[in-house]
DNA sequence: TCTATTATGCAACAAATTGTTCTATAGGAG
DNA sequence: CTCCTATAGAACAATTTGTTGCATAATAGA
């Protein structure tokens, strides 16, 4: 038997529009009173859905934050499967509603569990495919395995976040070239020695 | 003429309450309500002196983000300085407020232009006491004037803060060292081409 | 010390928000 | 067509938010 056309269209109204006022308004904002207002939805109807304004947040979050699957491409050189990925997670830190809700779930992680599992599994997404890259790289033996890997992966994705998030600086193709460099600057140099 | 104790003495707890609830519990529960009963303080007390919800958020921001001097060792050699400069940043996020309550401010800056204003100048700070270390480096002559000082900057504090706020991972003397010998072997070989 | 000033506490209050419950209705499943 | 169930809407209590007036206590200035 297949799930109830009502329940799955008011879920969705329901968390587009949550997003929606997460992103512009934050976190305060997103009420039971404000979604219903946002899509005529009757508040009764939410409070069915999620019991307290706190299951209604932990939703939003979830739905924005789960990862889109990142393609990837490992066929080398370093520097442009490096610079290819990298472009795209800072398209989705620039284009996608995660760009713009990330500040509140970090926030949000610092006293709820829920938030920090969500960023957690988030990061170590992100972290497994420019690990996948630098692999490639040691495997068709450009650099050499003592590179410390770890160190530059965090580097590489640590500056767009910090970038964005923090600084509120721009994340343009000017940037990206720059970083890209840098990072493969340090992975050769520290390679074979 | 003075002004009265009684104002300051009411603005200090105040503030000291509000800070506390926004770290241990998150923006959403800085109220006057809950700063009244922490406090003792009376509710219309705490309206008189921040009239809505808004601008007593923004006073604990403003008063836990504001920078503490960074007293600056710049006499080399380079990995000394730095390693001495990052232990303090590292030691700040680690052990003082500013550590809990930045994940807030940051979320609090993407849609709040008060906030963004306190990010920023707390981050205009830092960099600059990073910016004196390899200036006095280069005075020495102990890395050339070419080398990509801006991205060493960014790197060096983006990574402190990308670990604690966003992965909440340790940030320690192993990890430390790690990160200022990274940093140093890019400045060294990045030197005198 | 005496007086005028002013911050606070308290209580009462209005307004808005939050959360609950009931009933009628409309949409979907079989 | 009939049964089931999700929704809308209204009524409601409880809590929170913001305001006001007044008595009291602390402070500043003479």
């Amino acid at each position: 038997m297949k799930e109830d056309p009502r329940l799955i269209a008011t879920r969705q109204a329901a968390l587009d529009a949550a997003q929606k006022i997460l992103m512009e308004e934050g976190v305060l904002h997103v009420t039971h009173g404000a979604v219903s207002k946002a899509t005529g939805i009757s508040r009764s109807t939410l409070y069915r859905h999620w019991p307290d304004a706190r299951s209604l947040r932990d939703a939003a979050f979830r739905r924005i934050a789960t990862p889109p699957n990142i393609p990837s491409k490992t066929d080398g050189p370093l520097r442009s499967d490096l610079r290819w990925l990298l472009a795209v997670l800072m398209g989705a830190l620039n284009d996608t509603p995660w760009g713009q809700i990330a500040p509140q779930v970090v926030a949000a992680a610092s006293t709820d569990e829920e938030a920090r599992l969500v960023i957690t599994e988030f990061m170590k997404d992100r972290f497994a495919s420019v690990e996948a890259v630098f692999a490639a790289a040691v495997g068709r033996g450009e650099i050499t395995a003592d590179v410390p890997v770890d160190q530059l992966i965090e580097l590489a994705v640590a500056a767009p976040y910090f970038r964005k998030l923090i600084r509120h600086e721009a994340l343009d193709e000017d940037w990206l070239d720059q970083h890209v460099d840098l990072l493969c600057s340090i992975a050769k140099t520290n390679s074979g020695q």
